[in-house]
DNA sequence: GCTCGTCATGTCAGTTGCTGTCATCACCGT
DNA sequence: ACGGTGATGACAGCAACTGACATGACGAGC
């Protein structure tokens, strides 16, 4: 007979996310997470900084993989070049079912300001750990800077289109067109 | 003897200002503001739809201006052109006292995320209506929303540097800086 | 096999952001 | 004079979050 059943940390973030789905972001408190995980609302804030960021753990995952490839790459690519194949590599992979979730995710997201202000921060973080390491590669600034604020865009642009486009359709080539669109505008060929 | 004393809605916002300066946005309670404004807690949530708002009411006139100036862009701009031309009017003028202001109120913002995530958010609605008026002018998605993204980002990253520069220097040339590099990351070096 | 420290969790009380509702009372037009 | 309007105050209440302390299973060492 154990004490504690495992894995507080994903329970939480399954019962939030399924309340948060089935009522809508204000109509679930905290408590009500708690319960359905079968803890307390102080054990919940214990995992997790705030009610939001519940729908958040997979972000700095992403960042860490993304700085890594960044690292990884060829030492002659432009800085666009470089981000486009890093974001590449995390895309590759991303279709089918992990579209029902994403979908599921977004439509929470989407619903409440709150939690599009959390989302553009952590993108925001993402594409300032991204310029760290363009820097790394002595990029210089603003460049590195623009160069990573602008791929998160085309991301994120690409990321919004795919989640809302049809299913059995994958990431990567969206995004793809995302970054080829993007260097259009920039001018460069 | 008048029985409300007027401008309300600036009385609330120089005292927000003054106190988060003062003491820390945390240290400050709404009512602290209140009081200081010579009015209520509740009268605050009237004018303001939560305690972080106060320090953001420029961004909708900033929003409303960029958009006029996209609308009234000659016709053959490309859309990054459009965006720079727009940008450089809204700069024109931001040196000398303004910056006294900006860094005061850069300094508390930069000093608590959650009014970090409400100046994404602003952006980000910026961003979002100058796709529009980027897509009225017939131009694609998602070259419009890439263009307006990256736009933004330009702007802001200038906008950081300026706040941040030696006092005397004008916004207009730094943000200038910023779209030429905006323009050559998808080059090479 | 007992003890002791550790760690995840629970309990409880308190502050504060924010909301709904109703009352007040100067001002303005008729 | 009178009634409507609009800005404000007063008050009660919920829920997010925090700090302090208690509890009890587990493993390490004796």
């Amino acid at each position: 007979m154990v004490r504690w059943q495992p894995d507080a940390h994903g329970r939480l973030q399954q019962a939030a996310m399924e309340l948060y789905v089935e009522r809508g972001f204000d109509q679930v408190t905290v408590a009500d997470i708690a319960e359905r995980a079968g803890l307390t609302e102080r054990t919940f804030f214990r995992y997790f900084a705030d009610k939001r960021e519940v729908l958040f753990a997979g972000s700095s995952a992403l960042q860490d993989r993304l700085v890594a490839s960044v690292a990884a790459a060829p030492a002659d690519l432009a800085p666009l070049d470089v981000l486009a194949l890093a974001f590449d590599d995390v895309a590759t992979g991303f279709f089918g079912e992990g579209l029902q979730h994403a979908r599921a995710r977004q439509s929470v997201v989407d619903s409440h300001s709150g939690l599009q202000e959390r989302e553009l921060i952590k993108m925001a973080a993402i594409a300032s750990t991204l310029a760290d390491a363009l820097r790394r590669r002595r990029v210089q600034e603003p460049a590195a800077s623009l160069a990573a604020e602008s791929a998160v865009a085309a991301f994120r642009i690409a990321f919004a289109r795919w989640v809302s486009g049809d299913a059995g359709e994958r990431l990567a080539p969206v995004m793809s067109e995302s970054f080829a669109a993007l260097r259009t505008i920039a001018g460069g060929r």
